[in-house]
DNA sequence: GCTTGACCTTGATCTGGATCAAGCGCGGCC
DNA sequence: GGCCGCGCTTGATCCAGATCAAGGTCAAGC
């Protein structure tokens, strides 16, 4: 069923709308040469499988449109979706060819990849690249680890509320607008991603949208259309501290 | 009330029990001498905290003996631990001078320190310093999300036996020794730390202790002993696959 | 225009783990 | 020796969120 979608046809680095946020983004022209040459892209539909947990990956990738997901599923079915993967994020580990987690596309995706091996050469002798890397893989810990206090003792009002929030700003942040007063955006997942990515059930996902409806913290245009009249108020609920949060 | 215990005198990093798996593992004998330069040791009792969040941090370290949580509070008390750090781990984050979360002593802790601003210098010219710290930094991230499932999905049960299953494991890695059969070990961390790593209550966490004990799963000597008499059988309670798990 | 199926909402009920409360065991200290 | 006080266990009760069950909405396809 997964099926390869048509490629785009390779663009220039120069244009790439992640070239200042991605894996490359404090490389030199010599440099995005050299990563120029083993790069290729791919497209991925909504719904669709990137790869499976367990399967050889040969290559590593940027996220360069869409939204991807990482998760994990136990034996008996529950789900744990454990990354979310938007434009500028990185796919992949370096060094080890086999995946750990479910990848797949949540919203229609285009990849950014780059073959593994020569990717992984480049980490050895472009330090431009494994530091940039380093530092990217730095801000997913933190944001796992913000995301291990939701998961362990977040309420699921705050975990909604914290979600659309995160969305909000990730969203805000790609077209340089700020989060403050009204806000509005789409959501990129089903409610039952929601419910894999909060540590949820679907239903409660919904009634909890509901919820902050009825309170008229958000509202809702369609199913998946988000607005958020007073972006102070939907903080309110996330219950985090108000100024900045952990740091 | 936190006090800082009189400073072991230094050693020679030849002799360091870590030597061969912190960030330092890859260094060469050159390599070892400039780090050796900018180190010195801390050491803290139990229950201490080392730094909290958001204090300015003025060294990275490595532990060498003992453990020490990362955790994260709300205003209103609820605590959550998103890291726990055992022997030949890493703390603290290059390039950033304040801390996001609270780091604790959970047991007695000697750390190696190292000046934060020569070592980011390192960092820069020392590639198998850099190199180490990404795959000890991948290895976190692949940590926390094995964490979130627990967090999210786990039930009470299944949280305490991962727990007990990670700790032997990791007790025994330090120690060259196989997880199979007839397995004992110490508990680093009381009943409410534990509570805080799991997402659960000290009470919750209590009662499933005494329910695998009842079960013959484990068996308690004194508080924090505990021996399992057969491994498999823990591990058939943790919820994960039998095969290795998810990689 | 009708059917179908994916996605979502809402209601009724159940339950695992939280909360509230009491008491035990044991090492440290006067 | 006796009294703390901390860490832990156990019991009784409660409740947020899971589970079970209907039904609604809407776009695609005939």
């Amino acid at each position: 069923m997964p099926q390869r979608q048509q490629a785009y046809s390779p663009v220039d680095c120069a244009q790439c709308p992640i070239r200042h946020r991605a894996v490359c983004a404090r490389c030199e022209t010599d440099e995005l040469e050299q990563l120029e040459a083993i790069k290729y892209y791919r497209s991925f539909s909504a719904g669709q499988t990137i790869v499976w947990a367990g399967d050889k990956m040969d290559f590593v990738a940027s996220v360069v449109h869409g939204v991807a997901a990482l998760s994990q599923t136990m034996e008996d079915g529950r789900r744990q979706m454990v990354g979310l993967l938007l434009p500028s994020d990185f796919i992949g580990r370096p060094n080890r060819d086999r995946v750990s987690y479910d990848v797949t596309a949540t919203t229609d995706v285009q990849l950014c990849c780059f073959r593994r091996v020569p990717f992984q050469d480049m980490l050895v002798n472009t330090p431009h690249v494994s530091q940039r890397l380093l530092e990217m893989t730095l801000d997913e810990l933190d944001a796992a680890r913000e995301w291990m206090l939701l998961l362990g003792r977040k309420t699921a009002r705050e975990k909604i509320a914290s979600f659309l929030s995160i969305i909000a700003r990730r969203d805000a942040s790609l077209q340089a607008r700020a989060t403050i007063g009204r806000v509005a955006f789409d959501l990129p997942l089903t409610r039952e991603a929601m419910a894999d990515y909060l540590g949820l059930t679907l239903e409660t996902v919904s009634r909890q949208m509901s919820s902050l409806k009825k309170d008229g913290v958000i509202q809702l245009d369609g199913k998946r259309r988000i607005v958020v009249p007073d972006f102070e108020a939907l903080m309110a609920e996330t219950g985090d501290d108000a100024d900045g949060g952990v740091y």
